[in-house]
Parts: C-alpha cells; sequence; structure tokens
DNA sequence: CTGAAAGCGCTTACAG
DNA sequence: CTGAAAGCGCTTACAG
C-alpha cells in the first residue's frame, strides 16, 4: 500500500460538513451579501478545520476572472529587468493577483504571435509588457480586451497605456557630460537598430553632440545584439573614439572589460556613460557614469498603472513620462 | 455602441464550423490517437481560420494537469536568482510548462503555510522552490503529492529532492584564500543567522582558518539581513578585521563601498571574498573575489530535476551537488 | 437569507 | 474511427 496523500478538499466537503449548500459555501468565501455570522462562523471553522484552498483556476474558468497577471520581459539577466518585474510582481501580489511569466526567448524585440498565443491560452486578467507589440499584433492585442500596458515605452503610438521614460532626454544627458567632461571623438552602442527605445537615446545623444559643435559619426554607431562585441570594440579603438555612450549597463560594462584589457584606462583615455544604474540595485561602488530613471517609482507606475485598469478606474490609454537623471561615476572625468 | 471586442472561440466553434463533435476536435489537438488525415486537416484549418487558442484553464480544471510550475524565491534582486530563474523558467517552457512566480515578501526565509495556500490555489504540476520549507510545512507539502525540488540547498534532509553546491567546501576555499593571501583577522558577514547555506559557508570558512592556525571569533560573525549594515562595518573597522567573507556578492559590495569610504582600500588594507560572481553575469570587471558556482549548470540541473519528477522519470528524492572554485578579482591581493 | 440548477471550456471514460 | 454524456470545482443567475 501506498501512503495515500492528502485528498483535495473542494466546497462540496465543506458543504457536507456544515450541512449548508456549496452555494452558500461560496458566498461566505467571497463576501457576498447575504449570511449571517453563524453561517460564516461554521464555514470559517470547517474551511479551517478540512484545510480548504479554492482553486483558482475553476473560479477563474466560471467567473471570467483568473486574478493573474502576465509579465512579458526579454530575460531577467538583465538586473533592469529583474529589479522591476520584483517591485511590480509584488504590488500585483498584494493586490490578489499572481503573476505568470512570459518570454520571447530572445526570437525577436517584440510581441509576436506566437508569445501572444501562449499569453492567451493563461487567460490573464492584464498583460505587462516590456516589449512593444509586433506592428501587426497591435490590433490582435486590442481585441482582445484585455488590459495592455507597454511598461518602458512609450503607449501612445499604440493608442495603448505605457509608463516610458524621456530617452532623449537621457542620451542627451550622456552626450552633454562627455562634451563637459572634454572627450572629442564619440561612438554610440546600441542592442538592436530597430527598436524605439534604443534609438530615442541614440538621437539624444548626437542631438547634444551637435548642439555642442561635436557630431555622431555614422561609422561609429553599434549595435551590439547585432555584431561581434570585439569587432566593435575593435572599431572604436581603431577610430580614436574617446567619449562612448551605451544604451545599458552591461554593455558598458563589457565596454568597460574589454577597454581595459586593451590597456586603456576608463576616465583617462576614453570616457563611458552607461544606463539604468544597475550599480546602485546591486549595492556596488559607482564604477560607471550613468543613467538613472528612478526605478522604483518607474516599475511603481507601471504597476500601479495596470491596477487602474484592472479596476476600471482607467480606461483611455494612459501615459507616464519620466524624467532621469545622470549619476556621475568613475568611468568619466 | 461600443467596439466589440472579438468573442471568444471555443472548442464548439470548431466543432460547428466543421461538422465534427467537441471530443473529436479536443482529440486531434491533442493528438491522441484515432483520427483521419481528412478530418485532422479539417480540424486544423478552422482552428487557424478562427484563431482558436485554447484555454488552458479549462483544460487543466479537467485533466488535473495545469503545465504550470510555481517558481518560489525572496526576491529577484540578486541577480543570483534572476539569473537562475532566467534559464529555468526558459527550461520550462521548452517544455510547454508556464513559470508562475511566488515570493515571500521578505516575511520569513522560509515557505510557509500563507504561501504555499497561495501556490497550491493555482493547482501547479511542480514547485521549484529557492526557500526551504519551515519545518512544520515539509508534512503538507508532500502530501500534496505535488513533485517539489529546493534549489540551491540540500533536499535530503527534508526527504525531498534538491540541487545544491557544496557550500562548506565554499566557505573553505574563501577562508584558504585569504589566508594564503597573509590576511590575519578575519570576518564573516553572513544573511540570516538561521539559514542553513549562510551557516555552511561560515562553518567551511571558520574550519578553513581553524587549520590555518587563525580563528573566526564569534564578536566577528555578523548577519546583514539582522543588523544595521553601518553597525557591521563600524565593528570591523573598529576591531582591525583584515579579511572578510561575505555570504553574498551583493553584501560583499556593499562592504567594499562602506570601507571604501572610510579611506580604506581593497587588497591593501583589507581583502574581501563574496559569493556568486555575479559580476561575470553583468559582465562587470573582475572587482572582487568571489566563489562561483557555475550558475549556468547549476540552474539546468535545477530544471532538469524537475522535469525529470513530472515526466515519472525520478521518484525517490534525489540529489545533485556541485563543486564551487574561487575567482580572483580586485578585493583580494 | 439559502438552495437547486446551469454553465464556464475543456478532457475523460464509455458506447457505438 | 467518432460522438453523446458526464464531470473537473467553482460562480452565476434564478427561485424560494
Amino acid at each position: 500500500m501506498e501512503h495515500e496523500s492528502k485528498k483535495k478538499v473542494t466546497l462540496k466537503d465543506i458543504a457536507a460538513r456544515t450541512g449548508l449548500s456549496v452555494n452558500t459555501v461560496s458566498r461566505v468565501l467571497n463576501k457576498k451579501p447575504y449570511y449571517t455570522k453563524e453561517v460564516e462562523e461554521k464555514v470559517n471553522a470547517a474551511c479551517k478545520e478540512l484545510g480548504y484552498i479554492v482553486d483558482m483556476n475553476a473560479s477563474g474558468l466560471r467567473s471570467g476572472s483568473t486574478h493573474t497577471i502576465a509579465i512579458i520581459f526579454d530575460d531577467l539577466v538583465n538586473p533592469f529587468y529583474a529589479f522591476t518585474t520584483d517591485i511590480i510582481s509584488r504590488r500585483f501580489e498584494e493586490k490578489g493577483y499572481n503573476s505568470i511569466m512570459f518570454s520571447n526567448n530572445g526570437r525577436t524585440a517584440y510581441v509576436d504571435y506566437e508569445l501572444m498565443r501562449s499569453v492567451m491560452a493563461r487567460k490573464p486578467d492584464g498583460i505587462l509588457s516590456f516589449l512593444e507589440p509586433a506592428a501587426d499584433m497591435v490590433e490582435f492585442i486590442k481585441n482582445t480586451g484585455i488590459p495592455f500596458v507597454i511598461f518602458g515605452r512609450d503607449g501612445a503610438p499604440y493608442g495603448m497605456s505605457g509608463v516610458d521614460a524621456d530617452e532623449e532626454y537621457g542620451g542627451r544627458l550622456a552626450g552633454e557630460h562627455l562634451l563637459a567632461c572634454g572627450y572629442k571623438k564619440f561612438a554610440y552602442i546600441g542592442s538592436w537598430h530597430d527598436v524605439k527605445v534604443c534609438l530615442d537615446r541614440q538621437h539624444g545623444f548626437a542631438a547634444a553632440l551637435r548642439q555642442g559643435g561635436a557630431e555622431l559619426l555614422p561609422e561609429n554607431v553599434f549595435y551590439a545584439r547585432e555584431a561581434e562585441f570585439s569587432d566593435i570594440i575593435g572599431a572604436i579603438a581603431a577610430g580614436g573614439v574617446d567619449g562612448i555612450f551605451c544604451f545599458n549597463d552591461i554593455i558598458a560594462f563589457m565596454a568597460l572589460e574589454a577597454l581595459g584589457s586593451r590597456g586603456l584606462e576608463a576616465g583617462a583615455d576614453f570616457g563611458l556613460v552607461g544606463y539604468d544604474n544597475i550599480q546602485q540595485m546591486m549595492r556596488m561602488p559607482r564604477i560607471i557614469t550613468t543613467i538613472d530613471v528612478g526605478i522604483n517609482d518607474f516599475a511603481v507606475c507601471g504597476a500601479e498603472q495596470m491596477l487602474k485598469l484592472l479596476a476600471g478606474e482607467q480606461t483611455a490609454p494612459f501615459r507616464s513620462n519620466h524624467r532621469t537623471v545622470l549619476v556621475k561615476g568613475g568611468s568619466t572625468r
């Protein structure tokens, strides 16, 4: 004989134990009007005694609300995603929503049909995405009728809700700082050539340089996810570049490491600005100069926007735009 | 008139469109024997045309398998968790399982009843936990009959499956290295005084020191989650400690920063060893000396163990034990 | 205030 | 090889 595993306790069991109907038990547990104190106590006692735990799948099937939110991201390797996901999912949990994770597994930088299929199969109450929808998915997503929040990107172009930061402004800060430090020849290392955030930072950077009488030459614009990193560094070193702006801190760290191993000294031989200030999240010393969005407020804002949509308090697409600041570190003089 | 949102497409719709029964449609979609090529094509065509997407909640309710795995962690702020969660959830996704996230929200360092309640409400097929079960939850968890894998901790004491690293050995490596560097007075900064991993590292560290003729004095053992960090650093600086081993890299970074701002130089004035090698994950320069588990293998092993349990290939509790290595960085001489 | 019935969208026996 | 019925565990109308 096997050791028997505890039988699942259902509403039926609670009904049997209390002598009430399944219906009444359900009403008490969901705090729907009307029941007597006496009934309430009986139900709660039986639930405790038998160890009743609701089946959210069953409840969601009938009620249409699964109390689940899908969170879509690229990866958790970048602390920026991990940190915001942490804050956001915690906030959701407080409000009774569980988070289910989806990633595009690096297939594309967008939410495509394949990804939406697996998301929809879970019937989430809401979808919070770090990725923009693919062009042909915008209508599909709207037709689902499920609240969709684009986090970290402006939703307006899609007619969707979004929480974004002023990326151009961030790029501008980087450019102004590198100029002020006295660097002369500039490069940008982005992630993907077709991701809006990446381009916005690039454009802000280029604009600041232009305003300062300098220039971001096309041959000094690179995309780390589309080329060998050693080739990028090779080109930068060969080109005599001394002012480098990177799309994010991970790329900046990689550049710092690669240039360092070529005998170049950060600050002195070249200046480097990253983005996200992940060293603050890790409680690290300020190794690099970087742009900081104020990640806590940023993440909380994304969570709140979702919760408002779920509560029906907000219906029209809503935009929240955040301002960034530059945080000086050891990678610029 | 509101813009109508696309009506949900169910098996019934596919049945109606094809003239087949719901049953047959389901059988084709689940690739159960027996149906003709003709029927198969008709069903697939109708699904594509109408945009059918299965409802996993409904399917899970009936079949008993939700294709969901619960992942329980402390937080995603520590890149060690984020990184492993990323790898593990990707592997699950490949095998058709979605991951649903749970955290104890810093309440305790253990899986308690409150947490298990919300987990069980989702009827996951498996549970992978970075946290150990609270003592009074071990029987409860076993009784659920749901595969449970403890990640990063030895499951054996609980009679559960687990993937762990040799933590004592890691602590020993730190001790040997700090001794070899010539440091004389030692301290350990842990996380919690009652978490096994934390104590294992401490004991390994103390053992190595003893073997080398040195000592880890009780007054030089601290727990970062249980005290003000500035007090810890104050005590270390006042006590003339010059060899510090930290439970993880985040704590090590904090110590590096705090000691640095007191004018002390890492390597020269004091040696510091962390744990996890998160700087490699971030592609950072090797700022600190740290212990590396080989996070990729480690994470993959956790995912595989879960998948084996789910496939019924593995039934008895299974332990996988990993060996760590020390990676020299700038924080020791 | 409480209960009996129907139904959410599937899959699982069971019949043919 | 295909279909009609029952049921997973809930919640939602509806009746009393």
